[in-house]
DNA sequence: ACAATAATCAAATAATGGTTTGATTGTTCA
DNA sequence: TGAACAATCAAACCATTATTTGATTATTGT
């Protein structure tokens, strides 16, 4: 039975990456499916051969792997024997090195998780996998102040803190500014444990 | 000449509240000059009687009265005879408190600055206030550290990490949660007068 | 070579929703 | 009382846009 797919042709992670970008630059509403699919040289309709479930579907798929990325980063790190502090800097890292690395789709989950929220089919996993990343940086935390590591503090609203200001870096950060993502990484690890001091 | 509005009616402010709220529910893409005008009481078409400009008026003018109410607090922090550490726990807590106290002009001041800044007639003036609003927070900073107060740090980074925490207080804050504003921005306000300890 | 199918497009479809218009109602004040 | 006007509505208008449909083109395995 013959078939198989041409390769000239444009792959499922363009699309995302197209829709990533416009979705950040317009917000999910904002955004045409012809503005995503003229920036891979698609028409709007082609859209549908990849994505059969249009727009939602692709926000869905951009929200969905963009939590993946730092989801499987973060627990391979909490799998590693390393001190709360040391732990909780490369958790840091991970999250903002991802998003400086992939700006659209870091823009997209801070902007339309909201809206993501009101597609019950993805709404009920999504919610699920983005707390149990809240709930790592938690643990941490908790076990910090356990061991006498970290003064204490209000783990929850500390947890809430360094997340928004984790994702605000994504709608300020310019991929040519004073600093690279590296190095804003550091600077705001050095702020949290510097709060943490006992 | 006789004329003079009746007075069961609707007002500008009543308008701004609703259209801040829909704005916070649905972003301002998805919400529908009918939902705004349905939350009062009214049919879209009249609220063209009141914002002639229409959705976008509607935005322009949530957005910058949102502005407005934290800015003239903070000017007024600013003037006061305060120490660094002082004066940034005042400004946190007119910032925090503004926010719990107006979640829907908060969030949408969060979520929609984007969508204004697509405005051209809305953006210079809106732009400069929010960098002079920052421009607030790095000023006492960098008294702190000057005058010793405060240990060294990445001003501009330290800024904008303190700020979008604050920003995102209108993303989780539920009205009838474990604290209320007064007690989030304790906390907070610890947090960074913590990682400003020498 | 050819049948089957993946990938695409152009054009039609169907809503949706911002904005305009003209009429209606009620209040004000001279 | 009545002229003038604010506030509102219902219905029309119009543009935009997600999605569907029916070709068309290329590629691939046999």
């Amino acid at each position: 039975m013959p078939r198989k797919p041409a390769h000239q042709t444009v792959g499922r992670r363009d699309i995302l990456k197209a829709a990533a970008l416009i979705f950040q630059q317009r917000g999910y509403h904002g955004a045409t499916m012809a503005e995503i699919a003229m920036q891979i040289g698609l028409t709007a309709g082609s859209l549908y051969h990849h994505f059969p479930g249009g727009k939602q579907d692709l926000l869905v798929a951009v929200l969905n792997e963009g939590l993946d990325v730092v989801l499987e980063q973060v627990d391979a790190i909490m799998l590693q024997p390393l001190s709360p502090a040391d732990m909780l800097r490369q958790m840091i890292e991970a999250q903002i090195m991802s998003v400086t690395e992939n700006l659209a789709a870091g823009a997209a989950m801070v902007f339309e998780s909201r809206t993501l929220l009101e597609i019950p089919a993805a709404r009920e996993s999504f919610v699920r996998r983005r707390d149990t990343f809240e709930q790592c940086y938690r643990q941490v935390i908790e076990r910090g102040i356990a061991c006498g590591d970290f003064r204490e503090v209000d783990v929850p609203i500390f947890t809430k803190t360094l997340l928004g200001a984790h994702n605000w870096v994504s709608v300020w950060y310019r991929p040519n500014g004073r600093l690279d993502g590296a190095q804003i990484a550091a600077r705001m690890a050095d702020t949290w444990l510097a709060a943490l001091r006992p």
